[in-house]
DNA sequence: CGAACGTTTGAGATGACTCAAGCGTTGTGG
DNA sequence: CCACAACGCTTGAGTCATCTCAAACGTTCG
């Protein structure tokens, strides 16, 4: 049961009861965390994975003048870090940005579910797969749209990932970020952030008040922030644009 | 022997002789494909996947006004798109940049060589998350980094791993890239481009004519580019900054 | 020799940034 | 229950990095 929403929706890989509840089994532990505490620094060498339950985590990266860059951020139902798996160790570091509750899962009881089951195993790889397109999509987002189309295009994706774990119902979601945190995904400052988010107001696309999202035109909004879905190998959910 | 280049020098994965040759026999075909010729479409349904053999290549999404954002090369000695095993449909397109040669891999043959081995199978994905890595460092070249440190963070990104491969003596390899090419990695226009080499040129820090890169300086330019290569998770190379 | 392509330079426009300050809401302690 | 601190949001004005448009220059190759 806590893994209900693990791959819910995406398009080949959901799990069978069974593959669900022996991930379930090799859960060692639940935990609550604080809104803003490092979870993993960059470098440390880890042997448990991450499954968020509640809450909102980000992945980034810090330059050396103590800026960090936001390369990823996770919704409950996925896991956060299991590319630690194969990896051993991380290029980043991971963060709660709201209260969170996560799953902790040792590696040792995954290798014994995962080596006798490759089409389980290829569907964990898969998982960590669509961070990687997820990148992907981020670096579209930062590398060819300007400020207002870069939020659109924020708001697009995580209207989608949220829904799929049916937490949006495709219109409104609440979100726990402040315009500080959507700025740093987004590679923006607060201030400019706040006057494309205004720009948005204004267009009748969209509103943020009190991190409560509401989404009041969905296909313009995707058109200004040039996304397409397809990226986040969803399944057909009734209303995905 | 095609193969090994392939995970060379990369940390805690190197593959045994045996691996070596079994992912060689699943090669299917040789193929050689020109400069600036398009591979894989977005959204095509794939069967096989590409091991580079020479040249350089690239993964790109397409904006809807035409155009197109890299979000990743490949020098030789990598799949550029193993991650369409698990996946089996892409959300970018791929396509050379210099003239290649190539080697396919029919998924079916993956499937019969990793399904009983799931230590080789952890290899290979292991080998797709390096790719994970290297779009979070360029996230964070794109998100953070001023137009010089762009520059400067990619050329060392790039000598790096064509260091392992031993297509870089440390200072100075052939790269077939145009300024252009450069422009559209780092997100910034050709003129812009062309102006931030010469300052790195003036600074003494690196030199590119004729698509042959020399490296002057190589700890100021990892300085200037704020460049750390833990995420490429290479193994103790005697000269690696 | 000429066409195609890549590089280099100039001048002006603009989107995003910085610094600065005011405002509204929330939570807390006296 | 009020006062104040902390935090997030909003707005203004001036600056700067990068972009756009334009043109010249150098190589390479047929």
């Amino acid at each position: 049961m806590f893994l209900d929403r693990f791959l819910a929706n995406r398009r080949g890989v959901e799990l069978t009861l069974e593959e669900r509840s022996l991930l379930e089994g090799a859960i060692s532990e639940i935990q609550s965390v604080n809104s803003r505490q490092t979870i993993i620094e960059a470098g440390e060498n880890v042997s448990v994975s991450t499954f968020l339950l509640e809450g909102i985590i980000s992945r980034y990266i810090d330059d050396k003048k103590g800026l960090r860059q936001l390369v990823a951020i996770h919704v409950p139902g996925e896991f956060v870090d299991l590319h630690a798996y194969p990896m051993r160790e991380l290029d980043h570091s991971i963060g709660t940005l709201t209260a969170a509750t996560i799953a902790i899962v040792p590696h040792s009881a995954l290798k014994d579910i995962l080596d006798p089951r490759p089409e389980l195993a290829r569907k964990l790889w898969f998982s960590t797969l669509i961070d990687a397109a997820l990148h992907r999509a981020w670096l579209f987002r930062v590398g060819r749209l300007d400020a207002v189309g870069r939020i659109a295009h924020f708001l697009c994706e995580t209207n989608a990932r949220l829904e799929a774990v049916k937490l949006s119902n495709g219109h409104r979601f609440a979100l726990g970020l402040t315009q500080s945190d959507i700025a740093e995904i987004c590679g923006l400052t607060t201030v400019h952030t706040n006057r494309a988010f205004r720009q948005l107001r204004e267009a009748g696309l969209c509103n943020m008040r009190a991190s409560l999202v509401e989404i009041c035109d969905r296909e313009a909004l995707a058109r200004r922030g040039d996304f397409d879905p397809h990226y986040l190998y969803l399944g057909q959910s009734p209303s995905t644009q």
